[in-house]
DNA sequence: ATTAAAAATACAACCGATTTCATAAAAAAG
DNA sequence: CTTTTTTATGAAATCGGTTGTATTTTTAAT
């Protein structure tokens, strides 16, 4: 155990104060250049590693930020976690990561670990049946900003980041709908999730815009909308009579694996039944037929939430953020194959 | 701006001192349960929070432990870092995460920057072309575990967890081989990265075994090997003549690309062509034909590290970590339609 | 040359919890 | 009812930068 080297120890050597190091150390403008020139050489001569701990300690920042996902195994969230990566590291910022795993308990435990870690700010993406949002009090109290990303809440002192899914679904649902398709099944995960309540609404109102009933039996709701789930969605829907001629997906992965047991019970797509997914995975460019998705901006929606943050930290007097009630992204249609019943117009 | 609450606060309400009151919320055992009840009942009326740079300062430890990948993007990362946060999570632990994007300058600054957050362990997994391993010094100096995981380094002093990619190779170049293929494309990321140059030994292996010349030219190294690469692999496969009629891809996603691209070019797979991928990642299960791969496990190396990791920290007295260099997982072929020439036996 | 203004450096308090060592209180032993 | 042992609490130093204010040094102005 080599006894650690500190300011005092430069500031000795150098016959100088400690505050004279601290300032020149941090590039303080009170400091002569020749000074610095000085004190910088010295700390690298004996290999200084400045303490964050008293750092921190005095200045009551962390350079951290927390981000809380609902799961880390997912395509979407590990692209807007590289954006976070990216803005946050280019800004001299830490990501600290937890998961709730779509639990609202330890989503409220990640919380106040977050809190207690003394996170600069937080980043999150509600796990779902996460209604009570009390937990992000103490955030809120002491002025340090959360900005909700992709899965948003809806009360109004919160700050959000996501596309508009209302519209998204509209679209989709309403393609489908320009394909001839009459019965359009509806896919998706909890609606206790912002995400996925807000395109059930979005395929509702195309329903409406075009004179078509909504049919409570035609939205199929799972708890988890991923691979394994297909095989019990396609079995529901062959259920079904008469067969829907639609299928609208809330997700790639689970979309493709619809397709895959579809085609094993000899439906064709998209001549019996055309499907759109969402998110434009990579999968929804390679399996056959190509799926048409909705394009769904993961990294940028890192980019811009960690953005946000960090200039609200950067610039505190700026009442930007609490302003700042939502920042919609650009999403849109990719149509491939597996909706096209008519040739491409 | 609320002044913050202290163990100072809290001590002069009760009139006991600040030191009974910090042994009291640590659940020191000197302290009488009736003091605690009453510091407990104080601290929390109070709204107490522990200062935790205060309590790092002293107690010289962060609490986070920093995990290195070389890029968020990636199935394999995502499931990796899951199975790393559920274990330090439940240790207690923060993960502190950045990416090196396959740069060898953005790893030494992610590695100074863990170094001078002070995290108390590191995970990484090398970005390509991190031959020279130095950055890594100053842990080494202070006695801060790194372990390495998947992309690991070939160095006496480390530690590493993978799978044995040789053998992963040789079985799935051998399988090809079963198969009747006698003409095998290997397609493999930058050599610089440990797990391909690996599975290029793997595939040579088999290939002597079984008596089968190995021909450089049908090794495609390509810097990234994914989707998009696909295209670019099948005409290059398309040059050659004769034409091959096998392909071993390091990796699912551009396996399933390629696959999609031989496809296109009226070249059928298993038939003309046998297609062993990399990773068992979902999209290997979902194209047509299936494809057959090395099941990785992500997630369980994830845990393994981590867990490794932790209990070196707790008990700092075993010499474990050091004495240990290598932690191999199991891994397996997984055999699907996309290399079945020969009816399965 | 003298004074005023500006620039550079130093002093000392502070951030808030932890911990060693000493001391007081309580319990056990004689 | 002492004396010894055990248990519980406290005083004070410490971790290592940071920062408001004071002081010294340097430069500019008169």
């Amino acid at each position: 155990m080599e006894k650690e080297i500190t300011i005092y120890d430069i500031a000795k050597g150098l016959g100088v104060s400690p505050t004279t190091v601290s300032r020149a150390l941090n590039n303080h403008p009170a400091v002569k250049e020749k000074t610095k020139k000085k004190i910088f050489d010295a700390a690298s001569e004996l290999g200084y590693q400045s303490n964050i701990f008293a750092a921190n300690l005095r200045s009551k920042r962390s350079n951290n930020i927390g981000v809380i996902v609902p799961s880390l195994k997912s395509n979407f969230q590990a692209s807007v976690l590289a954006g976070m990566e990216k803005v946050a590291s280019e800004a001299g910022f830490n990501l600290v990561i937890s998961q709730s795993l779509e639990s609202s308990e330890k989503e409220i435990a990640n919380t106040k670990s977050m809190f207690n870690s003394r996170v600069d700010g937080l980043l999150i993406s509600l796990a779902s049946g996460a209604e009570n949002l009390e937990h992000f009090a103490p955030f809120y109290k002491r002025g340090i900003p959360v900005i909700f990303y992709d899965r948003i809440a809806n009360t109004d002192i919160s700050t959000g980041v996501s596309i508009d899914n209302i519209q998204s679904a509209q679209i989709a649902t309403n393609h489908l709908i320009e394909q001839g398709c009459k019965r359009i099944v509806h896919v998706l995960g909890s609606t206790e999730v912002s995400v996925y309540s807000e395109r059930l609404k979005g395929y509702k109102y195309a329903l409406i815009d075009k004179n078509i009933p909504f049919e409570d039996n035609l939205v199929i709701i799972l708890s988890d909308i991923n691979e394994e789930a297909g095989e019990e969605i396609v079995s529901q829907i062959l259920k079904m009579n008469p067969l829907p001629d639609g299928l609208f997906v809330s997700n790639d992965a689970c979309a493709a694996s619809c397709l895959n047991h579809l085609k094993m019970n000899g439906i064709r797509v998209p001549q019996d039944m055309a499907l759109v997914g969402f998110n434009n995975e990579i999968i929804s460019r390679l399996v056959e037929p190509k799926i048409t998705t909705i394009n769904y901006p993961g990294y940028e929606m890192g980019e811009v939430a960690m953005k946000n943050l960090i200039n609200h930290l950067e610039e505190p007097d700026t009442t930007t953020l609490q302003n700042t009630n939502k920042i919609t992204l650009r999403s849109e249609l990719i149509i491939r194959e597996s909706s096209l019943k008519k040739p491409k117009t």
